[in-house]
DNA sequence: TTTGATGCAAAGGATTTGCATGAAT
DNA sequence: ATTCATGCAAATCCTTTGCATCAAA
């Protein structure tokens, strides 16, 4: 249990990725990386570099876009776009487990969900039309039980 | 049949919104709606400044930028983000009908579907959650029949 | 005439990039 | 010693805006 743990340990990964394409690890690929996996996710970067900040001040914005490039490219991280322009990362737990989300549109609070029966529908849908679905995107938005009931 | 036809015309929705928020007609907004509402759909606005372009040589990007958002106010024309950065035009048939995207990631062909059963199980998943859905955004990315065979 | 619409160019926000310098190998 | 990563600022991309001018009402 505690060795399967540290394989998938994120940093672990990310210094294997390093390694076979020849790049480097440094402290600032720590830190961010270091950031990135402790939060819960769905961060902007703005929101990332503001905590990477606090541990190293002088780290630079075009680091952090940078380096979330490379966690997306290892698998580690994963981009998304809601109603806001600004892209938000995500923790991509390599278990090919894909889910979408809920979002409230007055707070902000991002839910996660899989439904199956939806994905299947999903499929049978795209068939219909003579496609052949990679990968699909659902965003629901309204409001959570807590600003419903502030309302 | 024709009468209704009539009433449905765009132009004269636009114009009635027009009058009743004391704005003014112009030759430029008549021929971006015109150049909008004969294409397709899922237009982009440099591609519609392009058809527009046709027509009148010396309407500018801000000209259309600007009548798109009002042709969204008027709930003529709906606002749409795909995969790339750039927004997209749909035209939005008032009646209320909702519908989901299939995109072909070879091609970019973009077809419309609908599935009440999707909608139900949606509803539901959100219920689960707490969450009172307003509107969702669900893009289904693969390849399209033609781009499947060629491959 | 009055008020809103246009075209232009400049400004915006998010993200990327070129380049000299610094750090990891 | 190399080579890659960094920080900075400038550059990009898409979209919006300020302003003088033009055209509907």
């Amino acid at each position: 249990m505690e060795v399967h743990a540290m394989q998938n340990d994120p940093q672990r990964v990310l210094k294997e990725y390093l390694l076979r394409h020849g790049l480097k690890a440094s402290r600032q690929r720590e830190i961010i990386a270091e950031v990135f996996f402790q939060a819960g996710g769905h961060l902007r970067v703005e929101e990332l570099l503001q905590r990477v900040r606090k541990i190293d001040p002088k780290v630079s914005q075009a680091t952090v876009y940078r380096t979330m490039k490379l966690l997306t490219e290892c698998g580690l991280a994963a981009a998304r776009n809601f109603l806001d322009g600004q892209t938000r990362y995500e923790r991509s737990d390599m278990s090919g487990e894909h889910h979408d989300h809920l979002i409230c549109t007055e707070c902000g609070t991002i839910v996660e969900f899989v439904d199956e029966r939806i994905e299947e529908l999903q499929e049978r849908a795209a068939t219909n039309k003579g496609f052949t679905v990679t990968h699909h995107k659902m965003e629901l938005y309204g409001l959570c039980s807590k600003c419903r009931t502030k309302q």
